[in-house]
DNA sequence: ACGCAAACTTGCGTGTACGCAACTTTTGTC
DNA sequence: GACAAAAGTTGCGTACACGCAAGTTTGCGT
């Protein structure tokens, strides 16, 4: 086995993920999303359309997958890399806010079209909870092992932050009432939705740090 | 016009969702949730199965919205209605864990059923996310005209934490492997899962009371 | 090298979600 | 009280998600 553990079997289901988003999100930049059937993708990248179904479960799933897929890997690798002794709320709020800012290797037209189309934004922000699982597990290693239930819920948390900025930024424009104009730049909206878990997440660094008392009364 | 401001329109349409979710509710019961067809609940319910579909859009989403509808007004009002003396933390934490704990007006069996099937559990898991947005107000009422965006970001970290419990809650047993027993009573995983955020509720609360500093650095 | 077991793919069938356009009910206005 | 606009309901048609069981590929022990 020269490949590391990856397996071929790995690899080839890989390989497959990648060409169906791939393929779906460039069908969908060519013809509009609209346009585009489900057995387009299947056979632009080469599977059955019961396979595709395997892989995604809806075809706004597929095109989102392309611009968000990896992000999460990088931001918690991002939190991983931070210097051990940067505290915690700074090492997930840098992290987030940079690799949320590049819009990845696709470009804005991408995004453009997938702020555009309202079920395209649902899938989107409803992508925004795939970064719990990776983000949990690099708060826990900065945490501890005592700290397990507390960085799934620290990670769930910054997701569901996450998620509320994008859909201010996502928002078509403020209401003609006068009330609500956020839409500002990214990074702000980011560190606006963040700031205020800081607090949660410095407590729970801190509690690591000098483990003392127990939470419950 | 002898009712309010209700309008006729309005009663007929929640009369309408109630009947729907109720019925699917009881079918599920009665048959078990596979054998129920969407045709079944509409007819139950007395309209047409497109009629069904503008208001549930999963068969999954009607049966659990029988036993989670009305838990987020009354979380919100039993947030509003702690003393004004009371921290917000405290408020929220306790008046979700009041609430979720009531296993409301319909029995266990519905609860025993939506757990087991995995299908409902992801539906039932998923119905959290509809707290956010009274439960925003809420906490936006306590914290004052500033403090808007972060009762909205505090809202949905509340969620996705009392999501965190659930799923610790509904998960099936421990993996064999001896790591994670978890699954405590639902008050107690509640409350663990709420404490991280504490500080960062308690925060926005002080910061509400006494209005200095940005969060920044 | 061989072969078995597990994992993945595929076709088929069923039940479903939802856009659309016609029709009915409710609401506010004169 | 009548009417026009707004909101809701319904049938139809299309595309889709997914369970199931058969066929194919990969992994691994011998």
């Amino acid at each position: 086995m020269t490949t590391r553990q990856a397996g071929l079997r790995e690899r080839k289901k890989q390989a497959t993920r990648v060409a169906l988003r791939e393929a779906a999100l460039r069908l969908a930049l060519e013809r509009g999303p609209d346009d585009v059937r489900v057995d387009d993708i299947a056979e632009a990248a080469g599977v059955s359309p019961r396979t595709y179904n395997n892989y995604f479960s809806s075809r706004e799933q597929a095109i989102v997958a392309a611009v968000t897929a990896e992000r999460e890997a990088r931001v918690a690798a991002a939190v991983t890399a931070r210097p051990a002794g940067t505290g915690l709320a700074e090492a997930v709020i840098d992290a987030i806010v940079e690799h949320y800012t590049d819009p990845g290797e696709h470009g804005r037209d991408a995004l453009l079209m997938i702020t555009t189309r309202p079920a395209l934004r649902e899938a989107f922000i409803g992508a925004t909870t795939a970064i719990e699982r990776p983000l949990a597990e690099a708060i826990h290693e900065r945490l501890g092992e005592t700290g397990r239930h507390t960085a799934r819920v620290l990670a769930a948390s910054v997701a569901a932050a996450v998620r509320v900025a994008l859909e201010d930024w996502v928002r078509p424009g403020s209401a003609s009432g006068g009330l609500v104009v956020v839409s500002g730049s990214l990074p702000d909206l980011l560190r606006g939705a963040l700031a205020p878990l800081a607090p949660a997440l410095d407590a729970a660094d801190q509690r690591h740090t000098r483990p003392d008392r127990s939470p419950a009364s």
